[in-house]
DNA sequence: AGGGTAATCACACTTAAATGTTATTGTGTC
DNA sequence: GACACAATAACATTTAAGTGTGATTACCCT
């Protein structure tokens, strides 16, 4: 038997999947809950293996509770249920460590589904939301050409590393004067002109 | 009829995918292709709604593909089908744009749900690679507390952005004096003693 | 052979940054 | 009220960075 903890505040939906998940499988609804003031006790005695997430919920709301469990319980499965599909409240719940992302709209089936899901190793996700996930990986094509040659790349590499002119020189083998030069070079191409606009470019703009 | 493009180079395998594909759903398979030397010709021609694309092909590989295919045809949803779950090939195969990743290993049944997902806006994606997705956006909690303080932080926000001293004294109408007491107590709690060292640690270690 | 580009080095000069010391004011805490 | 801390400011000094100009060598391409 499965166990699971159910996070809802609207109660007639918590009802309804508790019916849903007990009649369904060898789910053990171990405990149905409000909001997440009280998440860290509840999880402590009800000890589920996956919890069911809302995130709009008053007083202490689903992303806090995500934060809050999977800190203290990093293996407790927890997959979002939610009715928002922004992409600030997925990807802040993402980087608070849940392990799936389901919209209400969605099946009674498909949260069966996302819950042997979770449990074998997944990372159950409605369509629109994964479609999200992997256009976030997608780098803006906009990313400008600045023509460096590969020695300034180095060069700039070992400026986002801290060093100072002297000791980059020193790195390279090659003369303080060298450095300026090329320094100079760079700055003209990121159309910077310091050193710390150089490296909040390079590194923003993964140049280097 | 959904039009869809392999590139395979086991024979075998996509002469049974195309059976299968033929077989079990109204899918027409406009052509099978052993690597993407071609691609781009290939793809004008036959115009698939979706690619299922290998990775490990001779020549022109997979991941060369990926890129030079959505470079030019954004909009055909393209699948990854491959042996490989090593991190790099994931992660680089969906910066470049794929909609979906799925192993070989996985059974005949879920390429075909996987077809019938990109089609309908999802990103099909194999349990354990979901999984790896979704772990990537887990920031470590090894972040380092500096404890700066938000006078702190605002400035050392402004440095990142290339100001100078002088214009950060003007942005945050203070005197230049006090910036630089400023950047220095900044400088010793980041343990650096430069602008573009305190710049590359801010940006990387995300405390702006 | 000539032209373009990249990498190297040098010198002079100006400007900006880094360090150290000292001090005042306000805010919140015990 | 004493205390810690954050924010503010000034001054002096040293070091580093940024700019301009000129020059040599090497390599690739035509």
């Amino acid at each position: 038997m499965t166990k699971i903890s159910i996070y809802e505040d609207n109660t007639r939906l918590s009802d309804l999947l508790v019916m849903m998940l007990e009649n369904a499988q060898d789910f053990d609804v171990t405990g149905t809950h409000t909001n997440c003031a009280n998440a860290i006790r509840e999880v402590k005695i009800e000890v589920p293996e996956v919890i069911i997430m809302d995130i709009d919920m008053p007083e202490v709301d689903g992303m806090e509770g995500v934060l809050q469990i999977k800190s203290q319980f990093p293996h407790i499965k927890i997959i979002m249920h939610t009715v928002f599909d922004d992409d600030e409240r997925l990807f802040e719940c993402l980087k608070r460590g849940a392990d799936g992302y389901l919209l209400k709209k969605d099946s009674a089936l498909m949260l069966i589904n996302a819950i042997n899901d979770v449990l074998n190793g997944g990372a159950p996700m409605s369509p629109g939301i994964a479609r999200k996930v992997l256009r976030s990986f997608i780098q803006p094509v906009t990313k400008i050409e600045y023509k460096l040659t590969e020695r300034e790349k180095e060069i700039l590499e070992q400026l986002t590393r801290g060093n100072s002119y002297k000791m980059i020189a020193d790195e390279c083998d090659i003369s303080i004067e060298t450095v300026r030069r090329h320094l100079q070079n760079i700055y003209h191409k990121l159309q910077v002109q310091s050193a710390p606009a150089a490296v909040a470019k390079a590194i923003r703009e993964q140049i280097v």
